[in-house]
DNA sequence: ACTCATACTTACACAACTGTTAGTATCCTA
DNA sequence: TAGGATACTAACAGTTGTGTAAGTATGAGT
């Protein structure tokens, strides 16, 4: 999120795990602490910077700003911004990312399972 | 994975996202560096300490431990122990996580088709 | 001239996760 | 008596992720 070595071990353990194994690739895009719910809330559809912010109300003006960053770097989201003031920024999931949609009813359904089971 | 401080407010961000949100718990459950490497070796049968250090190179004798012990407390594996010497512990896949193959497929799927639009 | 709203950015501190190195107990074998 | 095998554990340091608080630019409205 801040800068990140990429010559230290554990970041090339990362990397190649991420290489050998497409499950790990996708995990690692997806464990940002804030990254699935915002998914969830554009999943219905585009929306702006601060109701983004509205919709999750724990999260800092700084942390909302880097997972759109990384999610845009990684090919989830679009960034779209007008030339207005006050500025107007929307976001919105990119076709991958809309694919997630089935990903995420599994991963709750074995969720459930799996608390149910505890 | 060391001691966690219950009462920062990034545990009890993960924590409250959890509770609300399934699949939020369960990437948590799965988001360890090596949880997906361990399974993907365990989903073939149990296996010894040993055996898994020497599936997954890259993985130090402390780091196997850790997430071996973690995902015993997650409910994703139990330990055997066999009271001999030299020490023989065996470690095995429990069913919940053994119906993470199908979770597992799909993010594989996804995770290429990702891939491929990048 | 002053405030307001928006979408950020910066600097700092802390928390969590991972890696490195060295050591432990026990019995068996040579 | 010494060394090997196994599955750890402890102490420490480094890297990455997250939280807090404050500040920025711009033009519209008052």
């Amino acid at each position: 999120m801040s800068k990140i070595k990429e010559n230290s071990t554990h970041q090339a353990n990362k990397n190649s795990l991420g290489e050998i194994c497409t499950e790990v690739y996708a995990i690692n895009l997806l464990s940002g602490q804030w990254t699935l719910a915002i998914c969830c809330h554009l999943f219905e559809g585009r929306l702006r910077f601060g109701e983004l912010k509205k919709r999750i109300p724990q999260i800092t003006e700084r942390m909302l700003t880097l997972q759109l960053r990384k999610m845009e770097e990684d090919g989830l989201v679009t960034r779209t911004v007008y030339p207005e003031v006050p500025p107007r920024v929307e976001y919105e999931l990119t076709e991958s990312a809309h694919e997630l949609k089935a990903v995420f009813q599994q991963l709750e359904a074995w969720g459930d399972r799996h608390k149910a089971r505890l």
